[in-house]
DNA sequence: CGACATATTGAGATCCATCAACCAATGTGG
DNA sequence: CCACATTGGTTGATGGATCTCAATATGTCG
């Protein structure tokens, strides 16, 4: 699957002038500073944020409890999917875990972008079953794996996640409470 | 996110007549019986399945259990997403719980279909981006939910499915055992 | 230093799995 | 049409995984 990320950048390197042109003309540079949110809970999720740097998360509140969703480093594309697919009001907040540099892009002039040129349209797709199979992936381990399973996953595959975001917030990305996590890394 | 179906079903209505006229002439109805396999275990999923009627699921097996990840009643599109996308073996078996009849397209033919009838890229987007919303809302659910509420939001959203699935089928797809399910249900 | 976020550890409670026995409905071969 | 196997479901006992609450570090930053 991570084949598919390299599938998808190979698509956008093999792109005419014309089209990466466009790209870069509606894509614009940003810096969030460590604690910013680039998106709120009821929020439209009106934007695309490719990560150039730094690391972010997604959240939602359940029960005033913060449950991470995902995780985003150096270019990952965060975007509330089903809010930016619907334009509807986000469940979930968009925060910079770090000092990042974003690329934006609004999903309105990539609408209008995807109309004149058709080869942004596969790309779309390419990018939208790239995150469906990394979700069904991911339910995949929820639905399989116990908590200490997922660490080890987590542990072996994305050692990255464990070095640099606090485990807070990694116990609420593997489901579980940070007691537990802390018990799960004394075993081992 | 039900009303993502309507827009998908006012779209294909909406579409030019050559267009559809492309759709029909790559479907190819087909029957199956009542425990039949529809894809296999690494076998590559070639083909999605449009239900006609009956109902089907998809399940992978995991330590030897059957853990069902899907099930699909009329007008449900069944395919293995990642070995569809990817056409790469398949994780995951597809089988008729009843008699269906289902509307068959080829992989490939479609995938030639999409560069003749652009729309039809268009149409494979919007039904990825509901793929990618209701995993995204199980894995919610597996996330954030207890197994009694898991099967309360079936019962209430979704009550045909314990009507007409074996619960064994049911505890695997809400990710319990079937003695825990039974006991669930007989304390509501 | 003080304050606040981050992490560890302990004790008790809860959820759920597993193993096992049992029951009811259905289907099939003789 | 009966005997028996198979499938689907229930119930009980026990153990493991994980949660919650609470106390206690440890770290970080103004």
């Amino acid at each position: 699957m991570t084949s598919y990320i390299n599938k998808i950048n190979d698509y956008i390197k093999s792109l005419d002038y014309e089209t990466q042109n466009a790209l870069q003309n509606i894509s614009l540079n940003k810096h969030y500073k460590k604690g910013d949110l680039l998106l709120r809970q009821n929020e439209i999720c009106s934007k695309s944020y490719l990560l150039i740097n730094g690391i972010a998360r997604k959240y939602y509140l359940n029960d005033g409890k913060e449950i991470t969703t995902e995780l985003y480093f150096e270019n990952d594309l965060a975007i509330s999917f089903d809010s930016y697919t619907l334009q509807q009001p986000s469940k979930e907040f968009i925060e910079a875990l770090t000092d990042v540099t974003v690329s934006v892009i609004s999903y309105q002039t990539f609408q209008e972008a995807k109309k004149n040129f058709p080869k942004l349209l596969t790309l779309d797709l390419m990018l939208t079953e790239y995150y469906g199979m990394w979700v069904e992936n991911r339910l995949f381990q929820f639905h399989t794996m116990t908590a200490t399973q997922r660490y080890l996953d987590i542990l072996t595959k994305s050692p990255h996640i464990i070095q640099s975001v606090p485990l807070t917030i990694i116990a609420s990305y593997l489901g579980i409470s940070l007691e537990t996590l802390s018990r799960i890394r004394a075993k081992i």
